[in-house]
DNA sequence: TTTGTATTAGTAGCAGGTACTAAAATTAAG
DNA sequence: CTTAATTTTAGTACCTGCTACTAATACAAA
């Protein structure tokens, strides 16, 4: 087994445990040859709680996760909005929105960004897509801040015809045209 | 505090148990006015574990889940591949893509499973959308059965044409042409 | 050798249980 | 009403994974 100094064995046990939190004490001092109250020592000393109170946490987040998940019907955060006209989201690109090996970012996202902020500058109740018409330019990668402005252009009847483009560094990396259309709550129950 | 028989109190107690998993026996006791061992008794009929077991199943069922979303390189289950060629695969559409007043699925899961089945029949270790020309036709609800098709029209040096159309019971939904650029890796890193 | 830090050992107590035995309360049946 | 069966409580011993604390031991530097 190997030894470690404390100072060296406190940062392990930190990166250890953000990566495996539902490690035990025992496990914990299993892994680095230590008793088990050293382990209890060094989370004292790094305020890391106890493996249940850990547990907890990563449940109650992700739980609050998936619901805000189900109903994001916004990606990006709207900063502007004259309904029936035009719109302003933005949106931060992370690595959870890319590939691994090439960390440019999903189109999915672009595109969920662009769709959202259609529908959000529509002044009606819901709205659904008719018809896309898409163009990428350049590829995002991550953590660059993403502007999307949606234009509604025209008007008719139950349909709306909306540009969208997204900036990044004012260049443009998206342009489409969405056409919505107002749906009738009433037959929808 | 109203007393139910032990019929109903089952009943009643699986569900919340479901909507709440982080109720212990004495706060469920407290809920329903009856013993601790009561409530035991109770979980034993109906095989739900003690409120340790289902925090953690919450935690690491969540775990999982973020992870494997972070890295679903393919929506949809992929049941047919010809590099180069053509590709099928087939997703069934849940509540949780569709919105909750009209049960229609969101554009962008429909558009995430075209690209990234427009990606897999691709035989390029990466490859990322230049232009995508999309038309949606009917809306798809919730609990549908879609079944993507891609097809390879042409491939130019290092772009490849690529159209997708989805289906649901053979009427179309969706297509679009996707025009894909393989990268190379050694800039990468 | 002494001093100080690091580590280990051990005890009592806690939350939230399991597994079990047994008594009391309630309900149904004769 | 009385008996039998079901349901509900009560209570004990034990479990895991701790906290909080005291005390002994190991090791290393001065």
């Amino acid at each position: 087994m190997k030894k470690f100094k404390k100072e060296e064995r406190l940062e392990l046990l930190s990166s250890l445990i953000k990566e495996e939190p539902f490690l035990t004490d025992e496990e914990l001092s299993e892994r680095f040859g230590v008793s088990i109250q050293t382990i209890r020592l060094d989370r004292l000393k790094l305020n890391i709680p106890e493996v249940r109170e850990r547990v907890k946490h990563v449940a109650t987040e992700n739980y609050d996760k998936v619901r805000s998940l189900g109903q994001a019907e916004i990606v990006g955060e709207l900063i502007d909005l004259e309904l029936n006209k035009r719109a302003i989201s933005i949106l931060t690109s992370d690595k959870s929105m890319a590939f691994e090996k090439t960390k440019i970012v999903r189109g999915q996202f672009i595109y969920a960004m662009a769709e959202s902020l259609a529908m959000a500058v529509i002044d009606a109740n819901v709205a659904i897509i008719g018809v896309a018409n898409i163009k990428y330019r350049v590829p995002v990668m991550e953590n660059q801040k993403l502007v999307a402005k949606a234009e509604v252009s025209k008007i008719r009847g139950s349909e709306y015809f909306v540009a969208v483009k997204i900036t990044v560094n004012n260049d443009q990396v998206f342009r489409g045209k969405f056409i919505l259309v107002a749906i009738d709550l009433k037959e929808g129950k």
